[in-house]
Order: C-alpha cells, then sequence, then structure tokens
DNA sequence: TCTAAATATACGATTTACCGTATATATGGG
DNA sequence: CCCATATATACGGTAAATCGTATATTTAGA
C-alpha cells in the first residue's frame, strides 16, 4: 500500500468509471458490486477491475455478505481526501444523478 | 474549451508536474514558467507542455509581462474545484515543500 | 457435491499519455 | 535590424492505461 499524495489519489481519480464509483460512495456510504455496475452501465469485469484498483490504492475497503461484496470509502482516509471526496460529491450532483438514476431504488440486492 | 467535470478535473492533476504546479500556485497565487521550472526541477519545454495543458482545461490563466508569462489558477474556477485544491495543498505541505525549497527566494525575475 | 449467481482475475489488443530533442515564436535591448 | 532570453509547439518513440472477452473463484442452497 503506497502513500496516498496528491498524484497517486489524483490518478486513482482520473477515470470515469472510478470517479463515479468514488462519489457515489461519498454520497451513498455503501455499495454492493452489481448497484455499481447499475448505476455505472457498466459491465461486471470492468467495475470489479476499477474498484481493485481503488481498493490496492487505499481507496476503499470491502465487505462480503452472502453472495455480494460491499464496497465503501476506507475509513482510514486522510481528512484532505475526504474533503476532496465531498466537495466533488457536493459540487457535482448532476454529473452524479446521472448515475443515480440507474441504481435500483432499495438496492439490487432484495 | 469543455466543461469541468470531476473527471476532467481528475486527469488534469494525475500527473506529478501538473499536481504540482496546480497546489503550488493555490499556495503562491502567481509564479512565472521560470520559477515552476526550478521549483520542479524539469525541463522548460516539459513545464510549458503541462501548463499548455492545464490552461486549455480551463485550470489556468497565463499574463504575459515582457519576457515572462506568469501563470494562476483562472479566477472563474466553480468553487469545488478551490475546494479541492486549497484542501490538497493544506493536506499535503511536507509534500510540497520539495517544491519550494527549489523556488528562487524572491522569484527568478528581478 | 453439484449448480447457479456474484465477483474477481488473466490475457491480448488498442488507445492514450508522457518524454526528450529539436525548432518556432515573441519580447526587449543594443 | 539583429541578438539573446523566455516561452511555446512539433515530432517521434516508449511506456502506461483501458477495454472486451474468456476464465477462475467464492458462496449459498438444492
Amino acid at each position: 500500500m503506497s502513500t496516498l499524495t496528491p498524484v497517486v489519489l489524483f490518478k486513482a481519480l482520473a477515470d470515469d468509471t472510478r470517479a463515479r464509483i468514488c462519489l457515489l460512495l461519498a454520497q451513498r456510504g455503501e455499495l454492493c458490486v452489481c448497484d455499481l455496475t447499475a448505476a455505472l452501465a457498466a459491465s461486471q469485469p470492468k467495475v470489479s477491475r476499477h474498484l481493485a484498483l481503488l481498493r490496492s490504492a487505499g481507496l476503499l475497503s470491502d465487505r462480503r455478505a452472502g453472495h455480494w461484496v460491499y464496497y465503501r470509502l476506507a475509513v482510514t482516509l486522510p481528512s484532505w481526501v475526504t474533503e476532496v471526496l465531498d466537495h466533488s460529491a457536493a459540487g457535482n450532483v448532476a454529473w452524479l444523478a446521472e448515475s443515480i438514476a440507474r441504481l435500483p431504488p432499495s438496492g439490487c440486492c432484495d
């Protein structure tokens, strides 16, 4: 796990899929892979690959519950990272809404 | 000039040279190309190329004064972008200090 | 223990990003 | 005008990122 310098963070977020995942999680707290796959309208391997990258960058943590794996922002995140994510999410509500609209109303795993 | 979505911003910052330029400017306000070249210990074409990229992304504005060209963060920046830059600069003082240390004490153009 | 569903990884192929070097442009002074 | 300085751009070449497709892994339940 490398140190979370500005460049490391920005590289991690420098992709549409990953930026949306992180801002969605900043807003929603926790989502499972199938929710994210739906929200992003992307293929499952694509989403998984990007989740793995974010996880190994130290940005996300995962939790398995039965068939499903839930992702959230890592709790140990430096405060400046949290600020970056929160302000980015707050300042781009319309942009994020495109993905939120595709989220199953009450989660995909009912 | 494209719209400044999260990904566009993060891509712009996803490079050591560009991240340092932007955070230096967030902290210092205005710097000329030769100052930046010194601070980053990088070649002049390299710095110029990255400055051009940041300028055409709408992040920076430039001002010519005689031989020198001064760069600063664009004044029209959305507030969430300013927040991202300010928090990143504030949360990475030690990382930024490596570059600050190379800045000529009173600017390169005396 | 066999199967189906959810998620993760592997592998090439293609695109994109970055760099060094060379060259162009602009500015002010002699 | 011509020259020196500061800055910008052009051109390949190389490295890195991303993707689609195929396959592996994990889990719960019949």
